[in-house]
DNA sequence: ACTTTTGGACTGACCAGTCAGTTCAAAAGA
DNA sequence: TCTTTTGAACTGACTGGTCAGTCCAAAAGT
């Protein structure tokens, strides 16, 4: 059975993944349902834990389809991995660039671009956590390929404390790429825990406390 | 070593470490070999993915002696994880004593925690690592086990901040559990990138960063 | 016509957990 | 003092099961 017309489609949308130059229609769409269900799996039981057969199974199509599609489980893991970080850092760079335009404040920008972060865990969440599972692990195959992923996230966010730096609106001695991952952590981990523990709460309001966390509107009564 | 005669085996349960009541000096030398291997092991390359005949190898030790000491792979895992957040939890919280003693604020507070999550992290890479990875993953053996441990660390900061609102020190507005958990993100995350990517650089150096970012002096120049 | 998917049997490597047997230092006995 | 016994701790070969990856003829889709 085919997906619905028009059913959105998890990590999708991106078109034309750079690793897939001449995939015909039919062969994108039994990607995005491998994609779909591999992404769940490994994020709920890791990497080693998910078998082959059960993403064939929960994406519907015939483990043979899975090794037509893919070189290896391996493959299909890090083809997920740029897929997911792509969307990512394009929204990421889209908030910031909507900011500018807008004529915001580099402060304004990087609140934007916490909220798009917000925005992606909340519509990805499964790709989220198992991104940070697998982040800071070494002796793994995909090593290499986490690596240009992850400076590819960072480095919009370093970009745009550069620029505050430049423009006088952020101090000379801070230090760009450890407060940019500092950032990152802080929009992660309290997006997770929000996903996790509190799912309830909007966006809305988890937004609005890391903004308050992130102009130093924390000190101070109300 | 055997147990020396007459030696009282107390079921008043106050001595010796929860997960080892009985254990002898010998025992518990095993038991410490195999954390450290594990520890590296599944942090390398994930929980699934390390072998038992590896921890076993590792830590120099037959493989029938891994499961004399634990029930089983996971059972190990799970003393692992509760004897490391132990640590921690016990170093964040003499953080915090230490600094209210000396008569310093809470921000000063939290920058002492700061510091001590920081040292920690230096002193266990690995297990800090895999901690993360396992943090917000569903459907395993030992999430209970992790609820519990996450909420005993987080638990120390939420304290200190609900202390700072009610002193004064802080705003009433700030979301207690969700401040304490970015405030972790921000150190977790920083803190391994640090060990990942540059880790020549110093803790001090680390620590002035995060300061700087914890207390609003980003903005401005100098 | 050509591409893609199916289904499921098969292989060979790998691995968690078991268990009968070994070791050895301290306790008991002589 | 010397010998024997005890049993906790440890060993490692073995078992039963699992899983990535292969193969391929037939069917379905475009």
């Amino acid at each position: 059975m085919n997906r619905p017309a028009g059913a959105p489609v998890t990590i999708g949308a991106m078109e034309r993944s750079s690793t897939t130059p001449g995939g015909s229609a039919r062969r994108e769409a039994t990607r995005q349902k491998l994609y779909e269900a591999a992404v769940t799996l490994i994020a709920e039981q890791g990497f080693s834990a998910t078998t082959v057969d059960e993403i064939a199974e929960r994406a519907g199509v015939a483990k043979g389809t899975v090794y037509y599609n893919f070189a290896s489980k391996s493959v299909l893991f890090e083809e997920l991995l740029r897929h997911g970080v792509g969307l990512l850092t394009a929204s990421l760079r889209e908030a910031a660039e909507r900011t500018a335009l807008e004529g915001g404040s580099k402060v304004d920008a990087l609140d934007a671009m916490v909220r798009a972060g917000l925005v992606f865990i909340d519509r990805y969440p499964a790709f989220t956590q198992l991104y940070v599972a697998e982040l800071w692990r070494t002796n793994r195959a995909w090593q290499s390929t986490l690596m240009v992923v992850r400076q590819q996230a960072v480095a919009v966010v370093e970009d745009v404390l550069r620029e505050g730096v430049a423009a006088g609106e952020f101090s000379e001695e801070i230090d760009v790429p450890l407060t940019a991952a500092a950032l990152v952590g802080m929009v992660l981990v309290a997006a997770l825990d929000w996903k996790s523990f509190q799912p309830e709460r909007s966006l809305d309001d988890v937004h609005a406390a890391l903004s308050r966390l992130l102009q130093g509107r924390v000190s101070g009564r109300g």
